[in-house]
DNA sequence: TGTCCACTGGAACGTACGGCTT
DNA sequence: AAGCCGTACGTTCCAGTGGACA
């Protein structure tokens, strides 16, 4: 019984806390308010490019980039659901479908997921791509519709995959008879052109959109709109909207941003039980973000990365103030014998080091030491106590953390 | 001036897995 | 059951390299 009074408590605090928001949901970044502010023009432009189709003839491809947080999936949402709805009321044979090709990353995927729109069953696997391409071409086809397919951070597929299936989509309407199929994409990579092939790149840029950066008074009316539904009245002040504006103006103009240091900062005053969302949740709620993205991932790393960037940590004990893979791979090597691991070889481990890289857990930097040979200096791109934090708490590595490995005291002799 | 270190990073290939088609 | 297929993750091999040092 006692379980159930302290869970009582629990709920009842919880329930009673509300007087914060009024609703959450808005804060998220998937959702698609009413009103997009400072996107008129935006909403205006892509309604004239996709409006053909509710005439009967096929819409433009059209190419949208813009950075992180500027609106152009929901733009892109909000007028292709109202086309939607519309095609409906008129009974034109629109469909479109979205597919964001960061989650689904391979060309098989993205086709059986177009597949999907149109009610055609692929398996999840087993079938050569250029059949779930025909299957897909010649169940569109017998449809006799105007399809719009839309691939938001289409950059991510062109850059891992190249753009042979852009190019098969966007020539399919020559082989289609009864049907039409339109494109657009979306991509928050300025430079993704460059990866394009003149032909898709002509063929997919009929019509083009930027959306640039939103300033920061831009963004403050956008989280005012938001912050009208998301929360009760007079719990927001000014100045904590403001910096919440200033902050996510300061990166790159993100929304997304912007909205997500204002539901954590109401969040955080929520928990801590007082009125008012103040500028000091909002800082709190900057530290409070950056803390969990951290943490996710260094949780998340496969076993051998997080032995990898163990090892970095492990290295900087010696007080070097940047280690080389020689060196790492070495102790690395150790600490897999001490937990009765098999240890990778030194050009996967090699390889595990540029993915930390990229996601900026490592820092580093190719260097020629003549004499010495060429390889890579390499720090770690957060700080020590992070890691110390995240790793203590895991079982295989916890009691590692205060260990010193015999061959560190070796490389770090060498080096003094 | 040439040598040579300690790698880097590309490429091809191997293995395991899940799951379809035939 | 055998044959494919895509994907993920690794290994093996090796040509290439910037610059300290003899």
């Amino acid at each position: 019984m006692g379980k159930f009074d302290i869970l009582d408590e629990v709920f009842e605090r919880s329930l009673k806390s509300t007087h914060i928001f009024r609703n959450r949901e808005v804060l998220r970044h998937d959702y698609i308010p009413e009103r997009l502010p400072h996107r008129e023009e935006q909403i205006r432009h892509l309604g004239g490019v996709a409006s053909p189709v509710l005439r009967g003839s096929r819409c433009s491809n059209i190419f949208i980039y813009g950075k992180t947080g500027t609106g152009k999936t929901a733009v892109v949402k909000y007028v292709l659901n109202r086309l939607a709805y519309k095609s409906c009321e008129l009974g034109a044979p629109v469909k479109v479908c979205y597919v964001n090709c960061r989650l689904v990353r391979t060309e098989y995927r993205i086709l059986s997921s177009l597949c999907d729109a149109l009610n055609i069953k692929i398996p999840f696997t087993g079938l050569a791509v250029g059949e779930v391409f025909e299957r897909f071409k010649s169940g569109l086809d017998t449809q006799k519709l105007l399809f719009i397919s839309v691939l938001d951070e289409i950059d991510e597929l062109i850059k891992m995959r190249g753009d042979s299936l852009l190019y098969e989509l966007t020539r399919m309407n020559e082989a289609l008879q009864y049907s039409k199929i339109s494109i657009a994409g979306i991509s928050n990579d300025l430079r993704f052109k460059e990866f394009l092939g003149p032909r898709v790149l002509s063929s997919l840029s009929e019509e083009e959109m930027v959306f640039r950066s939103y300033n920061a008074s831009e963004l403050k009316d956008i989280l005012l709109e938001r912050a009208m539904i998301a929360f009760n009245d007079e719990v927001l002040s000014d100045g904590a909207v403001s910096l919440c504006a200033a902050l996510a103006a300061a990166e790159h103009g993100d929304a997304r941003r912007a909205l997500d240091l204002l539901r954590v900062a109401g969040e955080l005053t929520e928990r801590e039980g007082t009125k008012n969302i103040e500028e000091k949740h909002v800082r709190e709620a900057e530290k409070r973000i950056e803390y969990d993205r951290i943490t996710e991932v260094l949780w998340n790393l496969p076993l051998h990365s997080k032995l990898t960037l163990f090892s970095v940590y492990i290295l900087g004990k010696a007080k070097l103030n940047s280690a080389i893979t020689g060196d790492i791979y070495e102790i690395y090597c150790e600490i897999c014998e001490q937990l009765e691991i098999k240890p990778l070889t030194q050009r996967r481990v090699s390889g595990l080091i540029n993915e930390l890289d990229v996601i900026g857990l490592l820092n580093t930097r190719v260097v020629s030491l003549g004499r010495y040979g060429r390889t890579k200096k390499i720090r770690l791109g957060i700080t020590r106590s992070f890691i110390r934090k995240v790793f203590i708490a895991d079982d295989r590595l916890g009691h590692l953390i205060s260990h010193t490995p015999q061959c560190l005291v070796r490389i770090s002799r060498g080096k003094n």
